[in-house]
DNA sequence: TCAAACTGTTAACAAATGTTATTGTTTATC
DNA sequence: GATAAACAATAACATTTGTTAACAGTTTGA
């Protein structure tokens, strides 16, 4: 795993200098855990207690509406996070629910060791703020495509943000994420090579 | 002015402890700006150096999108902060304009002097660490919206998320930001009176 | 291994939403 | 105060998108 833990720490590194001392410190502390095809990770309206960062495998994030029906909007990928930040870093009941899409591995980071990251490390509070610019950049793009793209262009673009994912999902989950149903994605996709 | 200053000490107040040295040292540096009904505040990839604290008057962010057309995602009313983070605080292109939509008056806050806070100021990191987790957490809401409610849902409680605005700009910009056209926002309105 | 569940496509139809044009009203500007 | 511009409602029609159902191929799990 030390592999994995070293990826870690390049993406902290990314964002703050860390020293060996400091980072000989908190490695230890990550755990590693495996969800199966199907699981739930995280239940909605429960809270968040951990992120995590995927060895391998595929996590979708979900809200569940009104009608009961699922809403895809996210799909979490190897070397990315998977969390419910807002409910992780609030302690309150999270507004969607996380299921893994394939056998997962993953990395666990507690929100312990966050609160003691952000405390003690040298620039521990500027590490939590470029992790929270960098979610909230994500999302920024996310509502420009939701305001300006349609379907297929979101569909076609899919690749560029998620290698791969078209293969990996069923393409009804696709759809969920494009906000469409499987029967007019199915269309647009014809309709995509006529032209 | 002394009164608007406050209501910002109050709101970092409510993130972080600033002691009345540390604002004595800052306040000074706050400067009030004012724009007509129509002014083009920030335009569309240039760099946005400044966040605006609006003491009064209406602020609408809005995409150009492939077709030319204005896709407004954001409304700023007063007491609240008008900006794009992104690119003022990576000083990249903006992905988005910014235009009174009324005559405003503002407080400015320039990319220095927040640098100059997050630096220096005893909990400046953690300061923006809190505003950016804001920022993710608004951002969240409004993409459960897009993705679990319907638009007329949406124009429902937008009185709710930006308090009489229904009666401060026009009906089309309603519609922009509900992602329809008007016509079909004034079919809307009319079925909801119906049922 | 085999039945059941899942998946993607297609068709027929229904509902939602967009487009264009017209009208009367309000608002802005000089 | 007069004129032009902006605005909201409405109608007629076109297009997009959703719904339901059928079908065939695939995967899954007992």
């Amino acid at each position: 795993m030390d592999h994995n833990l070293e990826k870690i720490r390049e993406l902290i590194s990314s964002f703050i200098e860390i020293s060996d001392s400091e980072w000989a410190q908190y490695s230890p502390k990550f755990t590693v855990e495996k969800f199966s095809k199907k699981e739930v990770i995280l239940c909605q309206n429960t809270i968040c207690k951990n992120i995590y960062f995927i060895i391998n495998g595929l996590i979708r994030s979900y809200y569940i509406d009104d009608n009961d029906e699922e809403r895809i909007f996210h799909f979490a990928v190897e070397n990315t996070f998977a969390t419910n930040y807002e409910s992780f870093i609030k302690g309150i009941p999270s507004s969607f629910s996380m299921q893994a899409s394939e056998d997962t591995t993953v990395l666990v980071i507690t929100i312990e060791m966050v609160q003691e990251l952000y405390k003690n490390l040298k620039n521990g509070e500027k590490l939590g703020r470029l992790i929270a610019e960098n979610y909230f950049f994500m999302l920024n793009d996310k509502i420009k495509a939701l305001y300006t793209q349609t379907p297929l262009q979101r569909y076609n673009s899919m690749n560029a943000t998620f290698p791969r994912i078209l293969e990996r999902v069923p393409q009804h989950y696709i759809a969920s994420y494009l906000n469409i149903t499987s029967v007019h994605l199915s269309r647009l996709k014809y309709a995509n090579k006529e032209d």
